[in-house]
DNA sequence: TCCGTCTCTGTAACACTGTTACATGCGCAT
DNA sequence: ATGCGCATGTAACAGTGTTACAGAGACGGA
């Protein structure tokens, strides 16, 4: 018994305010993707269908249980990965590309993931193109571990780091004073480093250059 | 009216049980250490101090500018980083190396700046450091903030996922599942990404890599 | 000395949260 | 009709951050 029970049949929807663990996991979708993890609460849910709270921990068993059901859901529902270009480096750069536009347009991915163990769930579609392809490129075996590893942990540190800093407009203040510090010796630094940082050409250069030793150095 | 009042006179110190702006902080700190931020409640601290719950409040304002008090407070223990190396490439390395190592013998400053958008003050050492050594390699205006960004997301990006994953020892079913399924093709690769990464070398390749590719396209 | 003021602490409450023990209804098969 | 199992409801427990309000104690001025 692990506390969530079975999908009720179809002949019980006569009922008064019946519900169905389909309808549960979707209104709490919807709230998560309206106000993230935090706006999601077992007692709004409950409201949102128009049923007791109990019914809720009926059919999911469980908040973190429910959780991690969304999360499967949108992993789901994220399907597989396009791989563009001809070019080994250029096969696999685009998989991280695509990676990390697939995470960022789903922003309750990464609220979902967050402070619960599930990274390496979110990147399970890039770790299989990502071995298909090294693979592909001739790597096997532990140099193929390290390869796939070195690119998944670049794609989702940064997608994570990118999601937490686009998040608040303004840099602390503590930051603020030594930015205006640096603008003294460099100027033209101090402004490219205020202003939100072009996270694209970042992640490019990031990425290849790191792909590009990878398969360089065999 | 921040609602944080000055730091008490000393004259007060005679009462019953009196509690200081620093006492509060530092056991504040030491529930933080000892069970992440999430272990850290109001009442809980104003208990362990022996007082009622508002004078908490009274001496810190907020639940929210405590942790921020808490943050600043580890980035001034924390200090600056030492640079090693003779070379431009491995003095930059080293710094985020260091970086790296400063931030992981810290576990309770990640577990305060995340979730609060605090990541670019938990980098200002570092920003610190690479500023200098870029400049110093001969880097300036536009071209050194896009290296010295470079390197911080790799650093903070890789820490931050180094540190959600070292938590869970073991990996959800489905990736599991996916595991076995690569292991018929390629046993050896199997085995290697089952086992924890060896994140040194997995932070060490990417780290240089992208400093070698921003240095010699000068 | 009395009185007011400022600092700091305490009591008690509000509005939340996740979770559960328990009772109740409803539909279906026997 | 009776019972069984699914599904819902009521009400509570323990916990959270936060605050309105009252009180204690020290200090300065009249």
């Amino acid at each position: 018994m692990d506390g969530t029970r079975a999908t009720p049949k179809p002949g019980n929807a006569a009922g008064a305010s019946r519900v169905t663990r389909d309808a549960v996991l979707s209104t709490a979708m919807r709230l998560v993707m309206e106000s993230g993890t935090e706006g999601l609460s077992m007692r709004k849910l409950a409201a949102e269908l128009g049923v007791a709270v109990t019914s809720i921990y009926w059919h999911v068993g469980n908040r973190e249980a429910l959780l991690d059901e969304l999360v499967e859901r949108v992993l789901r529902d994220m399907g597989t990965i396009r791989v563009t270009g001809t070019t080994p480096v250029a096969r696999i750069v685009s998989i991280a590309q695509a990676s990390r536009h697939a995470i960022l347009d789903r922003p309750h991915l990464i609220s979902l993931v967050r402070e619960r163990g599930l990274d390496s769930l979110m990147m399970l579609p890039t770790r299989r193109a990502l071995v298909r392809e090294f693979a592909a490129a001739g790597l096997h075996g532990t140099r193929a571990a390290l390869a796939v590893q070195s690119v998944q942990y670049q794609v989702a540190g940064f997608v994570m780091l990118e999601r937490a800093l686009t998040g608040l407009p303004v840099e602390p203040p503590l930051v603020q004073a030594w930015l205006d510090e640096v603008a003294e010796g460099d100027p033209e630094l101090a402004r490219s480093m205020y202003d939100p940082a072009d996270t694209d050409t970042l992640f490019d250069v990031a990425v290849r250059s790191i792909v590009e030793s990878l398969l360089h150095e065999a």
